[in-house]
DNA sequence: TTTATATTTCAATAATTACTGAAAGTTTAA
DNA sequence: TTAAACTTTCAGTAATTATTGAAATATAAA
């Protein structure tokens, strides 16, 4: 296999894992190329590149920018927008997480947390009330954990990994 | 708010949690309404409960049971089958983790492997061979800990959360 | 057996989600 | 200003994914 058939490779590859993790294909893709790209590029080397629409490069590299894992570089004696993503995989993984975080899971706590309120003392509506419960004990010590490891540096995933083996 | 509309907002925000994480709506919706039965439930109920079709409740019943997180119950006197889902939250989350793990992350990861034999040599191609690296470095990380977290009993999450904070 | 009950499958269809391309909007240089 | 270069928007359409419902298959009681 040549350079370009594993680049190729490579970004079908994250744009079917994004798929299955609700992230749409082409966004991904485009995050992809970004990242494995040498230097920043415009919306045309990108279309060109992917085969896809003007208007399509634009929302998608707009969501990115949203999700804080592309920045737009300006290139001197150049009039059009040059996109480039951060190198920095563990920067990558934590501004995944605190966005996805922020999207969902703490939305979903919120209701779960409403609905606790519920008024209900019947045997059924303690049952239900005890499930409530469980889930957002579940879900509030991922997203407490998912806190932590987005305020930490760099080695605190490899550091708390080694810590947890030695138990 | 009552009981049943409790219920059924929960059911929603689930379905809709579950379809931002790529997992499909219906199969989300069967197992909250599953969580919460005081019972296990046949085919024919969950279809009434939900209003959908006695395929689509096979398919992602038999789905849900494939994920290791539904069960069938026999019911004396009964010849149908019944349904129910385990109520111990921990043990979903490590069923979910570890299921999607094998099926979406590991695959990811043999891709990469593969990716890193390319022989090239020019500028290019090395700093092509490093993104790769690093990206399997953090993912591998990630797996790594998902790993430890199945293996983990229930008390792992918020003893290792403490540790952390206690850095 | 035969019949009734229950489950599975899957082609057709519906619903959802993503993409295109051209028109409208912006910005910069002349 | 005006014009060219570039970006954004979004209605229409395409592609994907989920659902239905009825026929085929399986299972158990009569």
């Amino acid at each position: 296999m040549n350079l370009e058939a594993a680049k190729i490779k490579y970004i079908q590859t994250w744009g079917s894992l994004a798929t299955s993790w609700g992230i749409n294909k082409t966004m991904a893709q485009v995050h992809a190329l970004l990242l494995v790209a040498t230097k920043p590029m415009s919306a045309e080397a990108i279309m060109e590149t992917l085969q896809i629409s003007r208007g399509n490069v634009n929302m998608n590299v707009r969501a990115l920018i949203d999700w804080g894992i592309v920045q737009k570089e300006f290139v001197v004696g150049e009039r059009k927008e040059f996109f480039s993503a951060n190198k920095d995989m563990w920067e990558l993984l934590k501004q995944i997480t605190k966005e996805r975080k922020k999207r969902e899971i703490e939305p979903v706590l919120k209701v779960l947390a409403e609905l606790q309120q519920l008024e209900d003392t019947t045997p059924e509506g303690l049952e239900f009330k005890k499930i409530l419960g469980d889930l957002s004990t579940v879900t509030t010590q991922v997203n407490s954990m998912l806190e932590k490891a987005i305020k930490a540096d760099e080695h605190w995933l490899l550091a708390n990994f080694t810590k947890m083996i030695k138990k």
